[in-house]
DNA sequence: ATACGTTTCAAACGTTTGTTTGGAGTTGGG
DNA sequence: CCCAACTCCAAACAAACGTTTGAAACGTAT
């Protein structure tokens, strides 16, 4: 067993763990075994289960976030379509994960367990760690679209995120019944595209008369 | 307290517990004693824990499922626009629930929760029971978007679940921040008109070249 | 009134949970 | 060399979990 970096290991294996069955039904004895560690070194190394849940959000979230605002930082100043806004935040996401499709659903499961399941004080983590650069993107966002009203904004974003997470977070197992019914294996890069389209359709979709 | 059905408070209490908190983090100690009724009454009643959560499904699936079909049935041969389609299941949501705005959120809560909490029974249970209705559901999908290749269409349908799903479950706490932001209060019934806009718009959005 | 099937109840069952403990290893500077 | 700080580990902790038990309470037909 190579040694050395107990915490990394614990942080692997809780993501993988945590993305696997949610944080109430993966138990330290779980995650512990499974990395070769001692049961007692989450709560040496982290001091409790919910630090670990939120150290192992800080581990994604934070590069992500920094990535993006990058992104957002060099494409400043450019006219930016609706298309293009989206495409930073799928190319970040991409540019976080290094392309690889097992660790990119992972990514997006988290994030939807962090909405599902995060009661309380997660919620809180997240939108004071998190919330300026979210902010960011809505306020680019909203020029991107001028013709929704803030409101309608509002939800519809909701909309899109809804139907990325809830897809990605699924990725895995849907692709596999994908190619079973229709026996033809998609590329993660090609649902993304397909997500794109999709988004970008809801979002400039007319609002139709009540 | 009113005595006489035990089953029926046991029901009730559980679905909303199940889908405030989820259902492992639901401990039958919570259930029972919020519902008045002895620890022991879930086990006698419906045998076990997994055996409750069935029941909670099958009690506000059955109706709807119920009612999505004879919906369908009833607009039989009529020439139907993907926006019709999709009124329909709005619809049927909207009726099953009685337009209870909260009841809503908790059955959209609930189906969410199987998706992404279900683990192998879960899962089984739900294609065995509920599947046929599904493939009308979908077939009739499939005449109303033409100009979508099979593969395309599953992974839109899936996005405009997600899009559904994930909107509609977390609909108490979207409106609560959405009223703080906005200062305007919207009903229910104005983001179900929204969504089916957004999810019309993404279904139909034309596929970008790669 | 008696007997019977059903339902309710307090109490305990054995597990599993997150957390804590005290001592054994390991490492690097005085 | 030795002390101090850090890390690991087996063991135990109290608490919470789902489940089971046996007796009490209930309504109903005999």
């Amino acid at each position: 067993m190579a040694q050395g970096d107990t915490v990394a290991r614990i942080l692997d294996t809780a993501e993988v763990l945590f993305a696997e069955k949610g944080f109430a039904e993966t138990s330290l004895r779980a995650i512990t075994s499974k990395a070769g560690v001692n049961l007692a070194a989450v709560n040496y190394h982290f001091g409790s289960k919910e630090a670990l849940i939120q150290a192992v959000f800080e581990r994604f979230l934070d590069p992500f976030c920094e990535a993006l605002a990058r992104r957002l930082d060099q494409a400043n100043g450019e006219t930016r379509s609706l298309e293009q806004l989206l495409g930073i935040v799928s190319a970040t996401a991409l540019e976080v994960n290094q392309g690889d499709a097992r660790q990119l659903a992972i990514f997006f499961r988290l994030i939807g367990l962090a909405y599902t399941q995060a009661q309380g004080h997660m919620r809180r983590f997240l939108r004071q760690h998190y919330g300026p650069v979210f902010s960011r993107f809505l306020h680019l966002l909203s020029a991107a679209t001028p013709t929704l009203t803030p409101v309608e904004r509002f939800w519809r974003v909701h909309f899109a995120l809804g139907a990325t997470i809830f897809t990605m977070s699924g990725m895995s197992s849907l692709t596999a019944i994908c190619s079973k019914d229709f026996g033809e294996a998609v590329s993660p890069d090609q649902v993304n595209q397909w997500l794109l389209d999709f988004v970008a359709g809801g979002m400039q979709a007319p609002a139709a008369a009540s």
